[in-house]
RNA sequence: GGGCGGUUAGCUCAGCUGGUAGAGUAUCGGUUUUACACGCCGAGUGUCAGAGGUUCAAAUCCUCUACCGCCCA
């Protein structure tokens, strides 16, 4: 019967085509993952859930589009694939983007109003107070539609995810693992809260961690401060934050400094406040740095931490958690002074500014005729000198970090340096040296992970405390959960053994207030994914997972934090394979930043180059490599799809036309040299490819596979159409389709990971009989074509092409078209290249439109020139 | 200040364990050929950042310097 040659398209339809086969994907699951399945042939992967509430760029799409390329080829390979999407939805960032769309604010003691829905309102001055939980709930509001926004750029990317595996790190079984992790540590003796020194950020008013905190170049001044020395005598403090004055404890030199060495054992007279404070050796004080002296304070940074650590010295507290300066009384407690009337007057100038405020109050007192601890003149000497100095922040605040005492939650870190840089030697990082990241961050630890927040839209940490009788908490006693209930939350829920009326009663008891940071959560993903501590069944199935891809700038943070948990419930590692997805920086090798202005979403580039370009791009960016953008780049990976789609066309059209031969191009059908030679170009091409792709190193699989396409179709396609013509009628015609069939069927599951819309479409025209989806079909294997016989000689397609190429080359310095004849050639070459071609005459000639049997002249040498042959030609007339 | 990475054609980048410098793009020229003019054929293009060293031989290995980027203080 003759099949029926169906009718290809003339342009390929990007969009259309897209389109399509993400509706038909979604319905037909093929992405699903299968319970069933056992762990050595299940591929897992711990997807980085990216933060909502911000806004997903360029460099995002770029990085998951890679793990969704290493996700197709193990899958082609036959994994059962868990590749889960979950959003990170709490923490500040959120708490922001409601504050700033609804207008509103969390007043924490305000009862709960039911039913309140949240409006979006302009920025005024009318902001509207609510009850944390109606808080939460408009967070719940934003985080929503958010969540969807992301999902459909993932979505249109065309990423190979499970979406029935979708999690958010709000959602109650997120609150639940964290809290089983958070129960977990405590039982292991690894959480503990204590009243200490935190870094604390005075906008949001919360505590924050090392990993938070970032050094900003800001620009100040030195100000240089008189002080005085008991039994007379004076000398010079240079300091910058000069407000921190009246919570001075000592002035500090180095020990080998001989200015000062007469000194130490005295004491030094503060202006202004005229307190004694002791004058010590202290090795943090730089001889070179300013004056050499230096004053310690309560706290200005974490110097000072340390050092009033080791003196056993009162601390002076005039920071508040606002950032206001606080009310002392001079005279009393530490606040120690010889004329506390005088300290007082100049003080209360102070009292209630905001930090800055009082530095510059501060400066104006210092300037005044007289105020220096003598009474001569000014107590601060010369002009200030403007200095630009690093200074710490909390990443997403706006004000310098101040050091202050408060009670918080922390999990126990510095003590397990070795264990943890072990763990990191055991995960394969992709690129090998970053690794080193994650070893020096854990080697620069330096403060134990604090994961309370004082925050609203978060985990709540899972705990109670009693009341005593005076009311206050007994924090060295916590109430925990038990693990069957959770999650929990100690703001609403009542711990065991009390009921709801004893809250807040001497007594009774009191919920915390706190949530954890968000890497409490995020520190969780893998067992998020795998249910530890629900199922153990399933968390044995997916734990330790497979991989995890993301950037390199959260290695200190997500990746770090994971590895602590990892190691710390079940002295595992996270994942086997880090893969560290580089940057993509604007076309002036500049980060990109909203500050900057120069982000790129992923959505105007995928709707203006298609899903399968931008996936090319994103495919050709190395692991760990940051790449300037260049949107020329995308022509390459359009001009790679279009071909795709024509080679297709013209492969599958000759297939079509070989009337009742259909269903008959098996690889057993190759026979001619052109073929076998082909064929055994193609399969070195599979095994580099599978080589490079095992490797996690898709670019180089990438770069291979592409550059064996463009050969099929230049060289291979060229020299077997007039076969192809043929219809199969004869052995070498029916080779050449076979050839082509094979060909096609094996670029196109090779391509699969990188354009996976193009290249399901076109297998959906001729091989979803083999199975449904190019995506669930096998990665192409050398053993499909084991019963084509190799070559007769390894060199015969190249010295095919070269030959042809030198025609090419002559005819187009003739400034003639290429179907122009050739009536008479001669082929001169050394013995071994002329041999290498005698099989691939027939193809020679064809190919190149030459009416003449050619002549084959064996010589010793072609020349100077590169090359293994030299060509004469005569060309005849074309029409 | 410390660490990591980079510096190769106008541009974006590949060149792994040393053996005569590559691709794409851009540029220029040719060619309408029934898969593709969004194509095809061809041409030109480099002190491999600089200086030393090892070697018969260095873009590649070693040392130093300069510049760029990132991370950390």
């Amino acid at each position: 019967m003759k099949k029926e040659i169906p009718e290809y398209p003339k342009k390929y339809k990007h969009f259309e085509t897209e389109q399509k086969w993400r509706e038909e994907w979604d319905k037909s699951e093929i992405y699903t993952w299968d319970a069933n399945v056992s762990r050595e042939n299940t591929f897992v992967v711990d997807t980085p859930p990216p933060t909502v509430s911000g806004s997903l760029h360029v460099g995002h799409a770029y990085s998951y589009a890679q793990t969704d390329v290493i996700v197709r080829y193990q899958r082609m390979r036959g994994k059962n694939i868990f590749y889960p999407m979950g959003w990170d939805d709490n923490g500040l960032p959120t708490e922001r983007r409601v504050q700033n769309v609804f207008n509103i604010r969390c007043e924490a003691h305000l009862p709960y109003v039911p039913g309140w829905k949240p409006e979006r309102k302009k920025k005024g001055k009318d902001i509207e107070l609510v009850s944390r939980r109606n808080f939460i709930e408009a967070c719940q509001i934003i985080t929503g539609e958010d969540e969807k926004a992301f999902e459909d750029t993932w979505r249109k990317l065309g990423l190979s995810v499970d979406w029935s595996l979708m999690y958010t790190t709000i959602d109650d079984h997120c609150r639940k693992i964290s809290q089983l992790s958070f129960l977990d540590l405590m039982e292991k003796g690894l959480a503990y809260n204590s009243e200490s020194i935190t870094m604390w950020d005075t906008g949001f008013q919360t505590a924050v961690s090392q990993a938070e905190v970032e050094d900003r170049e800001i620009t100040g001044a030195y100000y240089d401060l008189r002080f005085g020395i008991v039994g007379g005598g004076e000398f010079v403090i240079s300091t910058t934050r000069p407000e921190f004055l009246p919570a001075c404890i000592a002035v500090a030199a180095h020990p080998d400094d001989e200015r000062y060495k007469k000194l130490f054992g005295q004491k030094a007279i503060t202006p202004l406040f005229k307190a004694p404070v002791p004058i010590v050796a202290s090795k943090h004080a730089d001889p070179e740095k300013g004056s050499g002296i230096l004053m310690i304070c309560t706290f200005g940074d974490f110097e000072d931490v340390e050092w009033w650590r080791q003196s056993g010295l009162p601390v002076k507290r005039v920071i508040g958690l606002d950032g206001k300066i606080l009310k002392v009384t001079f005279g009393e407690g530490a606040f120690e002074s010889l004329e506390p009337g005088t300290a007082q007057q100049a003080y209360d100038q102070l009292e209630n500014l905001y930090i800055k405020q009082a530095r510059k109050k501060m400066v104006e007192l210092l300037s005044q005729e007289g105020s220096a601890v003598d009474g001569e003149g000014k107590a601060m000497a010369g002009e200030p000198k403007p200095v630009t100095h690093p200074v710490r922040f909390y990443e997403k605040g706006e004000h310098p970090l101040e050091f202050v005492p408060t009670r918080q939650w922390f999990i126990r870190i510095l003590d397990q340096k070795k264990e943890l840089l072990e763990q990191g030697a055991k995960i394969k990082w992709h690129p090998e040296y970053m690794r080193a990241r994650y070893d020096h961050w854990v080697e620069g630890l330096n403060q134990e992970w604090c994961i309370s927040r004082q925050r609203y839209f978060g985990v709540p940490i899972p705990v109670w405390y009693p009341l005593r009788d005076d009311g206050r908490p007994d924090y060295r006693h916590p109430i925990f959960p038990g693990k069957t209930g959770l999650p929990v939350d100690p703001q609403i829920d009542v711990p065991p053994g009390y009921s709801e009326e004893q809250r807040d009663k001497p007594g009774g008891f009191c919920g915390e207030s706190d949530v954890m940071d968000t890497w409490g959560t995020s520190s969780l993903t893998p067992q998020i994914s795998s249910h530890w501590g629900v199922d153990d069944d399933r968390h044995k199935k997916l734990f330790p997972t497979d991989l995890r891809p993301q950037a390199h700038d959260i290695i200190r943070t997500w990746a770090f934090y994971t590895i602590v948990k990892a190691w710390m419930h079940e002295k595992e590692i996270p994942w086997k394979h880090a893969a560290i997805s580089g940057f993509i920086l604007d076309p002036d090798r500049k980060k990109m930043s909203k500050s900057k202005g120069n982000v790129l979403t992923p959505e105007t580039l995928l709707n203006e180059h298609s899903s399968d370009v931008f996936r090319y791009w994103a495919s050709r960016g190395r692991l760990g490599v940051d790449s300037a953008f260049d949107e020329t780049l995308f022509k390459i990976g359009r001009k790679l799809v279009i071909k795709i789609f024509n080679a297709s066309k013209f492969v599958l059209s000759q297939l079509d036309a070989a009337t009742g031969l259909s269903g008959s191009f098996s690889p057993g059908c190759i026979c001619t040299e052109c073929d076998r030679a082909w064929i055994a170009i193609l399969k070195k091409t599979i095994e580099e490819a599978t080589k490079a792709f095992d490797d996690y190193d898709y670019t180089a699989a990438l770069q291979c596979i592409e550059d064996t396409f463009w050969n099929f179709c230049d060289n291979y396609l060229e020299m077997v159409k007039a076969q192809a013509y043929r219809g199969g009628g004869t052995a070498d015609s029916l080779s050449a389709l076979a050839g082509l069939n094979w060909s096609l069927k094996t670029f196109l599951r090779l391509l699969a990971p990188f354009t996976p819309f193009i290249t399901e479409e076109i297998w959906s025209w001729n091989y979803k009989d083999e199975s449904a989806s190019i995506h669930r079909a096998p990665w192409p294997a050398v053993e499909e074509v084991a019963v084509v016989k190799a070559p007769e000689n390894d060199k015969s397609f190249e010295a095919a092409v070269e030959v042809i190429s030198l025609i090419n080359g002559f005819k187009t310095r003739s400034q003639v078209s290429l179907r122009t004849p050739v009536i008479e050639l001669e082929v001169k070459g050394t013995k071994e290249y002329i041999e290498a071609l005698e099989g691939m005459l027939s193809y020679v000639v064809e190919s190149t439109n030459c009416e003449v049997e050619p002549v084959l002249t064996t010589v010793d040498s072609t020349g100077p020139e590169e090359g293994h042959f030299n060509v004469e030609i005569k060309l005849g007339k074309y029409k």
